[in-house]
DNA sequence: CTGAAAGCGCTTACAG
DNA sequence: CTGAAAGCGCTTACAG
């Protein structure tokens, strides 16, 4: 491929006049840049932005670490943030963290001009690590942890409360045992999960651990409850495709939703909206989320100092849920 | 951060070792290496991906173009993609494509090692120029191009034989009119349209055109039929959303599915599975495509020829297309 | 307004 | 086995 030199050659100028018209900074005469403009068409140059990342330090590409793309929630996310990232010239550089001992220094040595962490497999020390390379973080997490880093930017969705007008919710309508299922385990649970345990106090509650999906949620719930005589009165899910799957096991269990059993999941996916009951969920708007990861990451690249967000996820009462 | 020649000082060797060691090539005696290791712990060392890309040229970086991540049929391929990458030492950069006119001299600059596309925005014309600026591509598509550079890889998915066995499937339940749903446009219909249309030859059918999500479809074929007396016998949609929003568009005019009117979706993503009624769809191996798209890529980074992909779909009778 | 030159952090033939 | 040196393609102070 044509480099900046080639079109120097051809135009009859210097390298250096080349990146000045190139770049627009610097001053070229109109007659030098027409001529450079012409061969640059002839020879079809394309500026190499990693020879131009490498001199200014700065790749313009944002790492994005999500758990699992598949899930609607992160999908949305990154689909937003691609946008937006675009709209400001960066570009996405999208993993599933791969839970290998070298990855950070795999993410450091590509010199990334930020990260955005919204996945539970990297730890305080991982992220500090980052943080401490002078690469801008934003973590979407709503645990505290006390010894981050404090140039870390945090978005927390603020389940606490939602936790509590779901549990009302259910108790209003005459639940007497809400179960939990959660996608992460008993002995390291999620904000959502302790934000549900919070929010049950004084009541009783039972949890179910890691599940995630529509399949393993269906099989799960209906072998825990195949040999008791009791059912649970409603189940609080940690996603739409498990609330489906629960659905979907109370059915086979010869029960009905909502009027035996009801279901609230997370998420409002479409799966929520048109799915038979409609099912009860919360919306938590993950686009907004894709694109305030996006301007923070692009403000602190900047130096501005960026506060924490706070995101108010909304409850939106379908069929599942109703008396 | 630390550089390689700040771990040669330490170290107290030359720059060129630190090279050899950290890369495994060339030769290190085991003291020297020992000394360079100490220096690149104490100093917390991670070699320069950038500086690196730039000499050797290869960034170790695959473009994946997808027209919406957010489908799950890409979220799935990219899920995939994202892990056999990463075992492979590439990473994966992602973008929804912008229909920018500079966006592939924007690709080009990257310097990517290899372009998957499988959007629908780009033409042979864009396809073509990053093939003949060397950079390796494989393209999802099922139509053919008469022009396209001959060292691009092909994976195709047959769409033909599949819509012939959906057209009879539904023919010998008793469907006397097969309406399709597609996501393309009628003056560019993509290959699944023309493939319904082909197995159509003879019967007679209509075709509702831009619709490729749950409400829009919802929407779309209520209003379609709201004022008309007769109501087609069955609906084969461009993917398992629509025909999610087109069983509830047939409900709301109080239809039942299957009894009055059957539908077939696309992709057996969980929605298709779970929904009530559950719906008749068809299995493209997203997670296969993803791999192939990878290992091809490979392939071709590393100088071997490969040959197109065909990949077969299987429909999956549910109860929403059953007599 | 334009160009020669230093330098970003690395790799790798080559000489010793 | 090890190091000095050229070079990847760019940017940008600096001198003219």
């Amino acid at each position: 491929m044509a480099s900046r030199k080639d079109v120097a050659k051809l135009a009859g100028v210097s390298p250096a006049s080349v990146s000045y018209y190139v770049n627009k900074n610097g001053y070229v005469s109109k007659k030098t840049g027409d001529k450079i403009q012409k061969a640059i068409d002839e020879l079809q140059y394309v500026p190499n932005q990693i020879a131009r990342s490498l001199k200014i330090k700065n790749t313009k590409q944002l790492l994005f670490l999500c758990n699992d793309i598949r899930n609607p929630f992160y999908s949305q996310l990154v689909y937003r943030a691609t946008k937006s990232a675009a709209n400001l010239g960066y570009t996405i550089l999208f993993s599933s963290v791969v839970d290998n001992e070298d990855y950070i220094n795999k993410i450091l040595s590509y010199q990334v001009s930020g990260v955005f962490a919204s996945n539970n497999k990297m730890d305080v020390k991982q992220i500090n690590k980052i943080a401490k390379a002078q690469v801008p973080v934003v973590l979407l997490r709503d645990l505290d942890w006390d010894d981050l880093d404090s140039s870390v930017s945090l978005i927390k969705v603020d389940f606490s409360s939602i936790m509590k007008e779901i549990v009302t919710h259910l108790t209003e309508n005459g639940c007497d045992s809400i179960h939990y299922i959660s996608s992460s385990s008993i002995n390291n649970l999620d904000a959502k999960a302790i934000s549900f345990i919070n929010a049950m106090k004084g009541k009783s509650f039972s949890i179910i651990e890691k599940v995630s999906a529509t399949k393993e949620a269906h099989d799960t719930i209906y072998n825990t409850y195949k040999e008791k005589e009791d059912f649970p009165s409603s189940f609080v899910c940690t996603n739409d495709a498990v609330a489906l799957g629960c659905i979907r096991a109370v059915i086979d269990r010869g029960l009905r939703v909502p009027e035996d059993v009801k279901v609230v999941g997370f998420d409002n996916t479409n799966i929520s909206q048109y799915s038979n009951p409609e099912i009860s969920t919360v919306d938590i708007d993950s686009e907004a989320i894709g694109d305030f990861a996006v301007n923070i990451l692009l403000d602190k690249i900047n130096g501005k100092k960026r506060d924490h967000k706070k995101i108010i996820p909304r409850l939106i009462v379908r069929k599942s849920s109703m008396k």
